[in-house]
DNA sequence: ATGAAAGCGCTAACAT
DNA sequence: ATGTTAGCGCTTTCAT
């Protein structure tokens, strides 16, 4: 493969003068350029971008880590990230955690090891202390979707907790007495803060507060499991929150093999659109997260922090979260 | 940030020994490589890949191009790359070109910058002589699902045309006598291939052979249009064969708003199986491809040419698609 | 079992 | 407007 030396060769020029070509910068006469450019295609040269960063010590790339790239919320998110990067002449890289803290330490080495100029990151639990890898290593970060220790970090995310108080609200309102949630695992703050805005409306509507919770995983087993056991509970919820879509998905899976109609037996109401895309009709009543914003909104800051730009202290950024009412929901009827 | 001179000062070695304790290769003594090991952790060193793979040639990187990763079908396939990528040691980075060559051929260069040791591509377009700018580089390649110009390249896909024709089949024996197909752009080899196998269904069924076939993209409108202008047509088909999963979502969304039921009032039938983690209640007919295998069976390919073990000639690998029959398709009624 | 020297391809810093 | 020099961090090659 020809280098940069090669190429000013053939041009009669020194390599420094092309890599001006090439990246736009410095002062070059056209007829120069011209020369340049001809031997470039005539090689048809690629720069080598291993050198290039080795001595820039930036490599314009950006890692974004999260949970499972499988969810639409998430690809969603991720089309946000990749086409902001893009458009500052950023391109990203993209692991999947699983949820896996593992799974997130390896990735982050392997992309640390890249040398990426900056981290999205959505934690795969709270309680691992992934921004110390990042302090240390001087790398800016900005923490998507949820929080994780510590108050001193960039953060982009949904009012959780606003947006379940109106979900639940609503169900209140059409006059539900005893709703259950299925929601993930307990070191997931997006988790905790839409129990706790459920449970805040129930509060605020006078309900007793021992409401059933059911903390789980944010997959469609926990939505399945846990909906088989809030059939048997006595009383009967008349009610169902999902604090997902793939929650959501199962609870539905769950009622469908019981044989129970939605929301004529059982109302059902989720947290995360699923994208028109791969919706025929869409049914749930959901709270409505901005994906593609949030991943917007955090690539912005990344990159800001990158520039000039940067703003002084953490930033934390909220995103409001829209009640979108549908066919799943109803008033309730009386329970068997 | 420490570099492998740092850490080797700090042990009290040359860079070399650290580089093969890193790398777990060459003769370390078990008490050269302890020490190395304890000044690695105290400096929290991460070696730095750029510096490697500019000198050792290789990045254990692959690229992934393909159209859109929101399509749940390629979600799938991108799991099967990036598991079997892993277990290899090597690592992944996609790239979208929504089906556009430009896109294709930004990313394309921009992964060649970076130096990846071979490329897993869903060709935009098969007019694209992309294969160009892989041989120039030489830089190994397989292509997935698709076939571009030439046959001196490694391929896998599925057995599209085979699959069509069962698919076709299933319908032709339910005594469908007229069938509308929607498929994707002409340029796109599985595309045709589908309308290949579904004709010659026809065909074998003693159909005339002017069964309405129409040529739009893989997307939702494209299945939302022509529904529209399937219901006008006479003699109105009576069943509708969507060539992939997005075109079964915008047939089902244009059926919806005219309120015509499925399978009653129109039998729909799709390649492509939307995953069970989105789904509430699987209701497609559909010709299922290997999805997960597609990209695991690719990635084996390509990364067999990286070593030792590359087969002689260019390999093709077709896998065999299955029929799956649900509820969206059924007998015909008498067209109204 | 360990090390010294050289160089991968590029650009920052400093000329001219 | 263009060039020279040096060096980013690592590993290949060849010694010992």
């Amino acid at each position: 493969m020809p280098n940069i030396h090669d190429v000013a060769k053939l041009a009669g020029v020194a390599p420094i003068t092309v890599s001006r070509v090439i990246n736009n910068n410095g002062y070059v006469s056209d007829k120069t350029r011209q020369r340049v450019e001809t031997a470039i295609d005539e090689l048809a040269y690629v720069p080598n971008a291993l050198g290039s960063s080795l001595r820039s010590k930036r490599t314009m790339t950006l890692a974004l880590v999260l949970s499972d790239i499988t969810n639409p919320f998430w690809t969603t998110v991720a089309r946000g990230v990749e086409d902001t990067a893009n458009e500052n002449g950023y391109h990203i890289i993209i692991g999947n955690t699983d949820e896996s803290p593992k799974k997130q330490s390896d990735y982050l080495t392997f992309m640390l090891q890249k040398q990426v100029d900056g981290f999205l990151l959505v934690p795969a639990s709270s309680n691992v202390t992934s921004s110390d890898i990042f302090q240390r290593q001087k790398v800016p970060f900005v923490v998507l979707d949820r929080q994780i220790l510590g108050n001193d970090y960039d953060s982009v995310r949904s009012d959780s907790q606003d947006g379940a108080y109106k979900l639940a609200s609503y169900l209140l309102e059409l006059g539900h007495k005893r709703i259950a949630v299925i929601t993930g695992r307990s070191d997931n703050s997006a988790a905790k803060d839409r129990v706790r805005g459920f449970l805040q409306a129930a509060k605020v509507a006078g309900l007793d507060e021992d409401q059933p919770v059911y903390w789980g995983e944010f997959n469609q087993e926990t939505g399945y499991e846990f909906t088989r056991v809030i059939l048997q509970s006595k009383p009967r919820p008349t009610a169902i929150f999902a604090t997902n879509n793939f929650i959501a998905i199962g609870v539905m899976r769950a009622l469908n093999d019981h044989e129970l109609h939605v929301p004529e037996d059982m109302s059902v109401v989720a947290f995360d659109d699923l994208p028109a895309a791969i919706t025929i009709d869409p049914f749930f009543t959901v709270a409505s997260q901005q994906a593609y914003e949030m991943g917007k909104k955090a690539t912005e800051l990344l990159i800001a922090r990158l520039g000039d730009a940067a703003p002084k202290g953490p930033q934390e950024i909220i995103l409001p979260i829209d009640i979108i009412v549908r066919r799943s929901s109803s008033t309730p009827l009386d329970a068997p």
